[in-house]
DNA sequence: GTGAAAGCGCTAACAT
DNA sequence: ATGTTAGCGCTTTCAC
C-alpha cells in the first residue's frame, strides 16, 4: 500500500492524504479521521526511504562500533548502552542504524555516514585523549553527542557521563566514616577516563582526612575476575592490610570475593566491600550475588539520555554544546560494615 | 556532492556517471577511472535513500531485539552476535538497523519493518516453542534467518544454529573417557531451547555407556554466579558427589569454581570442570580465569553465519529454507583431569 | 479545505 | 559507449 493508491481509494489527492496523516491544520477533522481511519484498514506505513528523500530528513541516527584492536568498549556495557538510546529512539519514531567496524576504518564510516545521508546524527562511544572523532565529525558538521568525555581541555562538544569522581570520592568517604583507615582500590585500565576520575576521587576523599593512599593499595588493570582477584589476594597478604575494597567492576569484584573466601574473612564483618558498576544487568540477577552492595548508576540511563539529547539538538537545529553529568546512587548491603576493631 | 553536480563536473550525463560507479560493464575504462578518481576527489558518495528508492532494495537488515519481560537474550549473548553480523554487513554495503522494543510491541515493529520497506530482511533473536514471529514474517514475505531453533516440528524455515546437543555429549564422553562416573551438570532454564538440548546431549552419553544420570546432579536455573555456586555446593554436599562438573556458562563457572574453593578441592585434580560457553569475549579476558577449560563456540561466529546466509537468501529470491549447524571446539586446560581414585 | 505539479537523488528502460 | 526520459513514494510550494 502506498500513498497514491490509497488517495485513489479515498477518492482525494496525494496531498491532502499525506497532510491529514501528519496532522496539518489546514485538513478538516471530517477528512483527516476517513483518512486515519483507511490507513488503519490498508496498513499504510509511509515508506521511510521516500519521505527522507523528500523531506532531508533521514529519521535515523548513527551508532559507530569499533571493534578489536582496543577494547574500551566493553561489550556488555555497549549493549546496556544501545538499549536505552533505543527506547528512545523507537519512541521518537527514529531508527537506529549500527555500524560495527574494525577501528582502523572509523573515520571512513562517519565520512561515509555523512556523505550518504544516512543518518541524522551520531552518538560517539568510547572517547580517548585528544580523539580525532571529535575534530572530524565537527567539520563533517553532523550533529554528535559523545558518551564519556576526553580529558583534555577541549570540552567544545556535546556529551552525556557519569560524574565518576564524585562517586568514588562519596565511596571512600562514607567508608571513613565508618571507621576504616586504609582501602583499596581495584580500578580499571587508567589510560580509560572513567578510571583516571575514579582514582581521582578515591584520592581526593584521602586528601580531605588527611590520609595517605598507599599506592600498592591502587590496582588498575584489566576488568576481569582473574585480575580482582589477584590484587586482593596481594593487598590482604600485606602486614597492614586494607579493611574495606572499592571495586570498579562486578566481575572483578566477584574476583575479589574469592580472595576474601580464600583468605578465611567474613565480608561486612572482617572487611568491606563496595562496588561501582555501571552496567549491572550484564550479569542476569547480578543482585543475587551476595557480595553487592554498590554505588548504583546506570548506562541504560545514559543511553537514554544521550539519545534525548542528540534529538533534541537535531530538532533544534542548534548546535551549542550541552553537558549532562548523571550522579550516582550509593546503595548499601550486608557487604559493607564499620572498621574491624 | 550529488550525482547531478558531478556529473556536470566531469561533463558527462548522470546515467554515464552512475554507470561507471556502479561498475557496469557498458562504461568504457577511461571513463571509468575519470569517474571514479573524479567521485574519490570530491568525496562523492550516493545518496543511500535515493539509491533504495529507486531500485526498490534498502540495503539495510533489521534486528528486532525485544526488552524487558523475558530475559532469554543475554545481553552479552546478543552484543557478540551482533559485532559479527555487523562485520558481514559492512563488507557488503549494508546497513544495521537495530530496533530495540518491548516485547509487547514486537510484532507491530515487524510489521511496520514491512511496510515502512526500510529493511530487505530481518534476523530472528531467540526462538521459543511454535514462535508466532516465524508464522508472521512468512505472511508478511519479509526473508528472514532465525538464529536458534524452535523445538517443535516446524523447522520449515531458514537457522543458524550451534549443535548444543552434541556438544555436550562430547564433553560428558571426553570424563567417561576420563574415567569419571559421576558427572554435574549445572545448565540454564530449560524452557530455552538450548538448555534442553543440553540436557538431551548429557543424558545420551550416559546412556551408551549404561550409566545413570542423577537428576539431583542436574541442576537447571537462572545463569549467574549465585547459582552455580549454590548448585556446586550442595551437589559436593552429597555423601558421593560428582567428580566432575560440566557448567552451561562461564558465569555459572565463576560460582562453580567458588564452591570448589570453600571444600577445599583442588580443580583438575580433585575435581574437574568443562564449561560451555558461546559468547567468552562478554567476560573481558576471559581466558585469563584459571578454571577456563571449555568446550569452545562463538555466537559471534553464529551472528556472522546468519548475516551471510541472510544476504544470500535475498541475493538469490529464493526463500527455500537453509540450515547451518555449529559444531564446537574441545579446548582443553588445567582445570579437566582424570578421575580421582 | 483541497488539488496540481515540481522535485528530493538516484536507477533503468529505451533510445542513439 | 553515452544520453534522454520516466519514475521510485513522498513532501511541499503554489494555485484555487
Amino acid at each position: 500500500m502506498n500513498l497514491k493508491k490509497l488517495s485513489k481509494i479515498l477518492g482525494l489527492s496525494q496531498t491532502t492524504v499525506s497532510r491529514a496523516l501528519n496532522n496539518y491544520p489546514e485538513v478538516s477533522e471530517a477528512t483527516r479521521e476517513r483518512v486515519k481511519a483507511a490507513a488503519a484498514q490498508h496498513n499504510y506505513r509511509a515508506n521511510i526511504r521516500a519521505k527522507s528523500l523528500a523531506t532531508g530528513r533521514s529519521m535515523a541516527i548513527g551508532h559507530v562500533i569499533p571493534i578489536s584492536t582496543r577494547h574500551e568498549i566493553v561489550n556488555p556495557i555497549f549493549a546496556d548502552f544501545i538499549a536505552g538510546a533505543g527506547e528512545i529512539y523507537s519512541r521518537n519514531h527514529h531508527d537506529m542504524l549500527l555500524s560495527v567496524v574494525p577501528d582502523i576504518d572509523e573515520e571512513r564510516t562517519y565520512r561515509e555516514l555523512a556523505a550518504k545521508a544516512s543518518v541524522d546524527g551520531v552518538i560517539v562511544h568510547g572517547p580517548r585523549q585528544n580523539d580525532p572523532r571529535i575534530a572530524l565529525l565537527k567539520s563533517l558538521g553532523i550533529p554528535f553527542v559523545v558518551h564519556g568525555r576526553t580529558s583534555d581541555g577541549d570540552t567544545d562538544y556535546s556529551w552525556v557521563d557519569v560524574n565518576n569522581r564524585r562517586s568514588f570520592e562519596r565511596a571512600a568517604n562514607f567508608l571513613f566514616d565508618l571507621g576504616h583507615i586504609r582501602l583499596g582500590l581495584i580500578n580499571g585500565l587508567e589510560f580509560m577516563d572513567f578510571a583516571k576520575r575514579r582514582k581521582d576521587g578515591f584520592l581526593a576523599a584521602h586528601k580531605t582526612r588527611g590520609l595517605h593512599a598507599h599506592p600498592v593499595f591502587m590496582a588498575t588493570g584489566e576488568m576481569t575476575e582473574g585480575f580482582g582477584y589477584n590484587k586482593a589476594q596481594s593487598m590482604l597478604g600485606d602486614p597492614n592490610p586494607p579493611t574495606a575494597f572499592i571495586v570498579s567492576s562486578m566481575i572483578m569484584a566477584i574476583g575479589v570475593r574469592r580472595a576474601i573466601s580464600d583468605a578465611q574473612l567474613k565480608m561486612g564483618r572482617d572487611i568491606s566491600v563496595i562496588i561501582h558498576d555501571d552496567a549491572l544487568s550484564y550479569l542476569p540477577n547480578g543482585a543475587d550475588i551476595p557480595i553487592f552492595t554498590a554505588t548504583k548508576s546506570s548506562v541504560h540511563e545514559a543511553g537514554k539520555l544521550c539519545a534525548q539529547m542528540l534529538l533534541d539538538i537535531i530538532d533544534a537545529g542548534d548546535q551549542t554544546p550541552r553537558h549532562t553529568l548523571l550522579e550516582t546512587d550509593l546503595t548499601l548491603g550486608e557487604s559493607t560494615g564499620p572498621a574491624p576493631k
